[in-house]
DNA sequence: TCGGGCGCGGAGAGCGCTCTCCGTCCCATG
DNA sequence: CATGGGACGGAGAGCGCTCTCCGCGCCCGA
């Protein structure tokens, strides 16, 4: 407890473990790691010597031999430099999307202590220094969360051989780890309820036909509309945020003023919907019936929204988990895990 | 562009581009860093050399030497096996506060060439998992946003003698550095705003009592009514969800029918008031004028919410620009960074 | 009683980088 | 022409750790 062996300078080393122990710094080092061949005394008296040197390895000298350094990339990343608008920044963060990602990364990262390191991609540059902070080896691998399906950031990460995994099927196949959402099968388990409610005329408003999954969405809706009979149905694209989501709505009812379903293809949008439904004097779901996708903003609604849901914390573990595969074993082949949604009926369909 | 002296293992080295270049590492070094002392025509040969071997510094080498890692710890930080009800990070998650304080962070750091380490801390457990991140050197320092008054990590930061800076004034005072808001000085604006529209009856809803933001935002709002010619204002208590503001609302009206004028402490609670007051058919702000704070769901209301703007991404900026101060210069004083808050216009008051 | 095997622990060589000397060379000055 | 000083580049010592040898001693079987 009193000072033994105060540390001469700084943070305690294995050398001033060893020392107290009475052993030598490779045994330290084996009790440390994988504790293979050491007394049981030995090591009682090792863990000692530790507890009252207060010691913890220093992981840049670990990371340095063992060519690991207990970090992964979080990337966020976007077209940049291209389109206009408010900044990259502020649309990928104002919602909670990025943040459930982050829980689902942290849900199984931590448990091996391993950490996500937060970094942003929205320029050739920026790019760049992604590249570049994993050859220098400051992070074992990249979880990428592409806002854009034309990303070329996955491409840089395959071309400089470096473990990625991505969030949703890029635009261009690569051969990169992903893991996805059935868009196509979620926007069915909606048109199925749909119909199975007893709607007649159903319309969507779907998201940016640049996206690919709002493009799955939109078509899977479409297709499983057709196989219950409905080859036509009126649509108006957005661009996931509430207020087109609004828009979205008027304009449907105006054009089609007697459709009693909609489809719509995020719960943001749908939120902005139900906004102008309520305005304009049609009940929900009496009236229209609404189903939403993602199952982001339940509780912001009124009435709750029925919607597919997205399960994105697990989806986020699960890229965690095919990232630690690939950095365990370069030789882990590429794969592609697809998640199944459900439909989540609340009041609103 | 051919293989002059193709790396032997692995990624090139200092010695690889020094040999390629025909001068000693320590030159190379010097042309990469500080640039001190190297004639012209040298630097130009070592950067041909370091572009044809493709060569990028290795981070764990480097920090071990320096004792800088280029790293930050991003802390979520909650009570933890404490508090029931859903899962920490859940809640935490769920908002795009989280996101706001991340861009924020990042909108300084990344110019710096400094990353942050998102890390969760919920428990003694993982507490203590934080403390030793940054003793093991993982981390130069950390950025703690709690999201209860009571907790433990900032003291335990503090007693370790780490760098750090925290997202809102700590409960009990401890010496460390934090960047806040002025709340009172917020809900004081809320005040002038809704007597100056002339509104006679006044209430509010407040956040949890047991968070000092919340009960800042209260007293706050409470003293200036009562600057104001208005010594009591109902309150009922909320928890900074939509949920509770909507309950609030309905409680407020009906034990105060005659109210005119409502600030809700926070934007989501704020939210839910609204739904409320249209189902209770008051026309806002007409019938009952509503105030909130934070700016943080202002697109998602109907009508767009007035309310006191809280700059997030520039308190998130502030607090990495003073941990950036206490890592570069370890006798840096001791900082509260308070900011002043602003109020936005918009249709509901 | 002795030899072989194996369980254990120590010595030592780096991992790639920075940084402190220190030597060299060149130029300006007396 | 000798000398001092400044500018520049190299040698080498680690930073703290892991891991591969090795050697020692104990236990077993013959």
């Amino acid at each position: 407890m009193s000072s033994d062996l105060p540390p001469l300078s700084g943070a305690p080393t294995l050398e001033d473990v060893a020392r107290v122990a009475g052993v030598s710094r490779a045994t330290v080092s084996r009790v440390i790691n994988g504790i293979r061949n050491v007394a049981p005394e030995i090591q009682e008296s090792v863990h000692r010597a530790i507890a009252t040197t207060g010691y913890v390895p220093n992981r840049a000298a670990r990371s340095l031999v063992t060519r690991r350094t207990g970090a992964v990339a979080l990337v966020v990343s976007g077209a940049g430099d291209a389109r206009g608008g408010e900044s990259f920044e502020s649309r990928v963060f104002a919602d909670a999307f990025f943040g459930r990602v982050a829980s689902g990364v942290v849900s199984y990262l931590r448990p091996r202590g391993i950490h996500p390191v937060l970094m942003l991609a929205d320029s050739a540059q920026t790019r760049d220094d992604v590249v570049s902070f994993l050859r220098q080896g400051s992070a074992d691998g990249a979880l990428v969360v592409s806002t854009h399906g034309e990303d070329p950031l996955p491409k840089l990460l395959v071309d400089a051989g470096l473990p990625a995994v991505l969030w949703a099927r890029p635009a261009r196949p690569i051969p990169i780890s992903y893991v996805d959402l059935a868009h196509r099968a979620g926007a069915a388990l909606a048109a199925d309820h749909l119909v199975a409610r007893g709607c007649r005329r159903v319309a969507t408003i779907s998201g940016p036909f640049d996206v690919p999954a709002a493009q799955d969405r939109l078509s899977g809706f479409q297709e499983a509309m057709a196989g219950h009979g409905h080859p036509y149905v009126p649509a108006v694209e957005g661009d996931f945020m509430p207020a087109s989501g609004e828009a979205g709505m008027h304009r449907l009812i105006k054009e089609h003023p007697d459709i009693d379903g909609v489809f719509v293809a995020n719960d943001l949008m749908a939120q902005g919907a139900l906004l102008a439904l309520r305005d304009l004097g049609r009940r929900v779901p009496e009236d229209v019936a609404v189903v939403g996708f993602d199952d982001s903003a339940a509780a912001a609604c009124r009435p709750p929204l029925t919607t597919v849901r997205q399960p994105m914390e697990d989806m986020a573990a699960e890229m965690a988990r095919l990232l630690l595969a690939h950095v365990a074993d370069p030789g882990f082949r590429v794969t592609s895990v697809i998640v199944q949604p459900t439909l989540v009926v609340r009041e609103s369909a």
